[in-house]
DNA sequence: CATATTAATGCAACTATATTGCATTTGTAA
DNA sequence: TTACAAATGCAATATAGTTGCATTAATATG
């Protein structure tokens, strides 16, 4: 796993965007740094790295955020909101939902995605 | 909204499965009664008369299920569990996840999927 | 510092999935 | 039975992601 411009400038952009980004914003604002195919594949990395987690959004797109406490395995079982109206995408850390489904299905992995207005948009 | 062939087909289809069925197992079992195109717009339409749900699975394939009591607005805001094994995806109808996110936020719809294995892979 | 090793990248081609325009067909109301 | 618009088929187009391979560059080692 090496170090390189493209890996650090996308893991920066990720962590210091309050809301999670699509491939197609980070390649924006990488603004031809590099390939768009780097991008999918630095992204896979990070998310190996439990450095960043994907978010599928209600409409089937995909969008990448910071993790937080993820050392060695993903556990984003917050809720994440989406906003209808501007299409961000931000990580609600604090909210896990409470639930209980029958015995007989193994859980191992959760997506919670909530949509609506966010405040900016109210 | 006129009732056709491939509309009452894979109405029936997706009624009468226990599972959520994805556009290519429609198409596959449909075996060419329509086209290709005529499923993506039939499946428009069910979901806009609210007689089929739409559910975006962890992995980002879209799967398409019956509605049950959905006649005015859709309020599918129960989980779905998706097997990660045979890749199927289930209405769990009656878990209804309770959660609390901050008031400034206006929820309007809800996507929960939960994934691991299904009582058949265990 | 110089060099070797191989991870990472760029590019082009390819795949998979979904959408659109338009001519034709078909369901249904009159 | 006819007229009209909804629904369909088909081809073209769009969008998103993947793959193979030659080239570049990060880093470990001497
Ligand atoms: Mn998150
Ligand atoms: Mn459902
Ligand atoms: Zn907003
Ligand atoms: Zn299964």
């Amino acid at each position: 796993m090496r170090n390189t411009i493209a890996r650090t400038q996308i893991l920066d952009l990720i962590t210091n965007s309050k809301t999670a980004l699509s491939h197609a914003e980070i390649e924006q604002l990488l603004d031809g740094l590099c390939n768009r195919v780097t991008i999918y594949r630095v992204l896979d990395r990070l998310i190996d790295d439990k450095l960043v987690h994907k978010i599928i959004n209600v409409d089937g797109s995909l969008k990448f955020a910071a993790c937080r406490n993820c050392s060695d395995h993903h556990h984003d079982s917050h809720i994440h909101f989406s906003c209808l109206n501007c299409g961000s995408v931000t990580c609600l850390e604090s909210v896990e939902p409470v639930f209980k489904i029958p015995r007989k299905y193994k859980v191992q992995e959760v997506n919670f995605t909530v949509s609506g207005l966010c405040p900016d948009c109210t």
